[in-house]
DNA sequence: AAGAGACCCTGGATGC
DNA sequence: TGCATCCAGGGTCTCT
């Protein structure tokens, strides 16, 4: 499931690949995708990240929005490719040399769209990785939220880029339940916090993402992350900080991992 | 208005 | 072995 980190890597990878291509054409073999009249070929710029959206800059202003949500892969074919058609695959970028970027997407919830002006790009939350992530910022965030702090994380309005992974990884670094409101956070479990987030996505990013299902790059390689992370995917496993068996529970509907002891909520509620 | 829950979708895991 | 059922989960929509 490709969070903050794995769009990055992407969005990084593809960067070096493609700024300076020319789209010659632009394959939907999904109904559900929808793009305006485009006018081929368009010159890509620039790609880069918003929130979990990959954007790739085209040099008349435009914008193609994609995002991978569960199990999207954009995979990039440098030889001309012979067969356009491959199972589960979404669309198909085609470039002036012959060279491709596939977009496969096995449960279909990937989506691309076609931004014809900046100013339509999705509003999201503060982002991690910009200088105006803060333990002030979040603080402001918090005191206003009786949610609890599980859901508010994953909320990309409120802030962008974490998803359930990097979400509980952050929780247990930082020592915090997440079943606690967000309103109820003291500034040092908040410091703590925002300090966890901004630790836990460098390393991931420094680890290429996290390979748990369908993530890969653009040349179809893996992450590294998998192997360094704490919580996520580890019920009944030893807490690696105090060993007690790590519970997994729903918050807002969502899989949550984390350590009983080392994550207590001080009403002593799970 | 904010928050909770259903929904989308398919493959893999589980149960009988 | 084979079929049915359940589950995963990001974001959007609907309902409260």
């Amino acid at each position: 499931m490709p969070e903050l980190p794995e769009v990055e890597t992407i969005a990084r990878d593809l960067s070096k690949i493609l700024a300076g291509r020319e789209i010659t054409g632009i394959f939907v073999f999904d109904r559900k995708i929808k793009l305006p009249r485009i006018k081929f070929p368009v010159k890509i710029g620039a790609v880069s990240r918003h929130g979990k959206y990959v954007v790739l800059s085209a040099s008349n202003g435009e914008k193609c929005l994609l995002h991978l949500r569960m199990t999207g892969e954009l995979l990039f074919e440098g030889k001309r490719i012979e067969n356009r058609q491959r199972k589960h695959q979404k669309a198909v970028f085609v470039f002036k040399d012959g060279s491709a970027l596939r977009f496969v997407d096995v449960r279909r919830f990937g989506t691309i769209e076609w931004l014809k002006r900046e100013t339509e790009l999705p509003r999201l939350g503060v982002d991690p990785f910009s200088g105006s992530f803060s333990p002030e910022k979040l603080a402001k965030l918090f005191k206003k939220s009786s949610r609890t702090i599980k859901s508010f994380l994953l909320d990309q309005q409120k802030i962008s880029g974490l998803g359930n992974i990097y979400a509980d990884e952050s929780l247990w670094l930082s020592g915090i339940n997440p079943t606690k409101r967000s309103s109820s956070l003291k500034n040092r479990e908040i410091e703590a916090l925002a300090l966890a987030i901004g630790k836990v996505l460098r390393e991931a990013l420094k680890k290429r993402g996290s390979t748990l299902r369908d993530y890969r790059r653009p040349d179809g390689s893996s992450g590294g992350y998998q192997r360094v992370k704490k919580v996520y995917g580890r019920e009944d496993e030893p807490c690696l900080r105090c060993g007690v068996k790590i519970k997994r529970i729903k918050v807002g509907g969502r899989s949550s991992y984390y350590c009983p002891s080392c994550q207590r909520n001080p009403r002593g509620k799970s």
